[in-house]
DNA sequence: TTTCAGTTGAAAGGTGAGCTATCATCTATG
DNA sequence: CATAGATGATAGCTCACCTTTCAACTGAAA
């Protein structure tokens, strides 16, 4: 029960046709599509050659229907007129959608929300919805905005954009870190076993990944908490565990990481939305304030 | 409150995502225009950036619809439907009219009629409509789809192909023609103060338009009748007075006419349906025939 | 009456939206 | 495990559609 689209009229003819229906005018109607009277003319004869049909009645001060333009008229109208609502809508809908970004709970936590007030002060009308997650989830078709990611971009089907760099650290907590007589060859990295990253800046630091010891705890939330309960070394941004580091709660471990965490913004392929790009802007202005104190 | 199209995306982006989101697959789609599955999936892609939303899940098996892409579908697929519909309702009310044609009262009864029956052996699924007309009536305002008309084409804004010739004679009633003392000169010439070929004709032949009489009776059967009454010289492609000649109502006089009138088959400037083609096509087999015993 | 502003028509020529062609990848299915 | 049929990506072509330009016509204003 499809349409059969290959015996119907172009449809930039119908719709210069309905144009110029409603207007009684080419000029007019070749206004309000932004071209000229001979563009719309052309269509409507076109559309009056393919019909065999003589739709308008021209004079010099216009056109006017015949009796059969005005009937296809009636129901192109309202045929375009459902189109162009259901678009509207949905445009307008998504238009005033609030921001949605992912980041992981860290960034957020210890990044942007120390910060938030000051995006507001600029922007008081852009709500925005935080969604931490530690995962890559797949932003578009979570119908994200925004991610903020750690890693290596760019990701296939993204748009991706440098954010900050921070160096990667070797954490500990105090106890050990002070300790002058442990072993840290000894000491279990808490890193999980899939990820990648991790043993990649290990190796690239000289430790050789299966010569260690490891415990995967599942989440850097748990990664971190066990960290400063002395259960091992933990392996993450500094700008990650800035808090941690300011509070005395972890230390950085005497291991030097030959690794910096790169972040990147990333987005969905198309052209973001003005309070996407707003929020885009601040956050790349935010970039040299973190990377000062980063190092 | 016309429809702002430029915020809207392109009609083809809408009309191949309807499809796609109708068949649930981009290659289905696509073969419903006769095009590419990479033209549809382009198309999509266009039209999920210029709203900055997910419209489909693709997967290897096809695709299906997202919320907001079965939101817009629904709203389009009724939107094309009935713009769809109104075109084929006017198609085929079109297709189904009967054929209308537009000649002279004379020509129609002593070329068409008499052979028209010939016309529906070939196809007895025409109907025609027959309109006599001595004014050069519009043919496209009256929806007309043939003219048949004497004169010198081409007329502006009408298709004109040749259709058949027949000279021009000066005619009288057998009781002048017969009469050898008869003073031609003196005769009126039953023609119209108006019209501009007759004159011309006569002119043509060497007789001065100032010199003569003439005699205005409005309508060409008028002047015929006038004719076979002895009224006066009456003037006519001999196509057209065949019948009066046969039965001897009406004699060529003897004065030569140095002019030849052209018929001509004119049609709306677009391409014929169906049966107008058919019809013209056994208007000019038929030319040779008529041209035959013309001469 | 003349001018002017605004309409339509016609035709030549330019250009970009939309298509094809092609290759790669993925997944059900036999 | 090979095949058929789906989608994605991209370079390049081409024609549908547009602009440009000129001419004719009309009604209102000067």
């Amino acid at each position: 029960m499809a349409i059969d689209w290959t015996k119907l009229p172009s449809l930039t003819a119908l719709r210069a046709f309905e144009a110029a229906a409603q207007t009684g005018s080419f000029s007019q109607a070749a206004r309000s599509f932004n071209v000229t009277h001979a563009a719309v003319a052309q269509q409507v004869r076109a559309l009056e050659e393919h019909l065999g049909l003589k739709l308008f009645e021209r004079s010099a001060r216009g056109v006017q229907l015949t009796a059969e333009g005005s009937e296809l008229a009636r129901t192109l109208v309202t045929g375009f007129a459902l189109i162009a609502q259901g678009v509207e809508a949905l445009q307008d809908k998504n238009r005033n959608r609030p921001l949605r970004v992912t980041t992981t709970a860290f960034f957020a936590e210890s990044v942007i929300f120390p910060r938030i007030t000051d995006f507001w002060k600029q922007h008081s009308d852009i709500e925005i919805s935080f969604t931490p997650s530690d995962e890559p989830i797949d932003l578009v078709a979570q119908g994200m905005d925004i991610g903020i990611r750690a890693g290596r971009g760019p990701w296939p089907g993204l748009r991706c954009l440098d954010f900050v760099q921070s160096p990667t650290r070797a954490l500990a907590a105090p106890s050990l870190v002070d300790d002058p007589g442990v072993d840290w060859s000894q000491v279990p990295w808490l890193i999980p076993d899939s990820s990648t990253w991790e043993r990649e800046a290990l190796s690239q630091s000289g430790i050789d990944a299966r010569q260690i010891k490891t415990v995967d705890l599942g989440n850097p939330a748990l990664e971190i908490r066990a960290g400063e309960e002395g259960m091992g070394l933990v392996l993450e941004a500094e700008i990650d565990v800035r808090a941690q580091l300011a509070a005395g709660s972890l230390k950085i471990a005497p291991i030097p990481i030959a690794h910096v965490s790169r972040f990147f913004i990333v987005t969905p392929p198309w052209t973001p939305r003005p309070p996407v790009a707003a929020f885009i802007a601040w956050l790349r202005a935010l970039a040299p304030q973190l990377s000062a104190t980063g190092d």
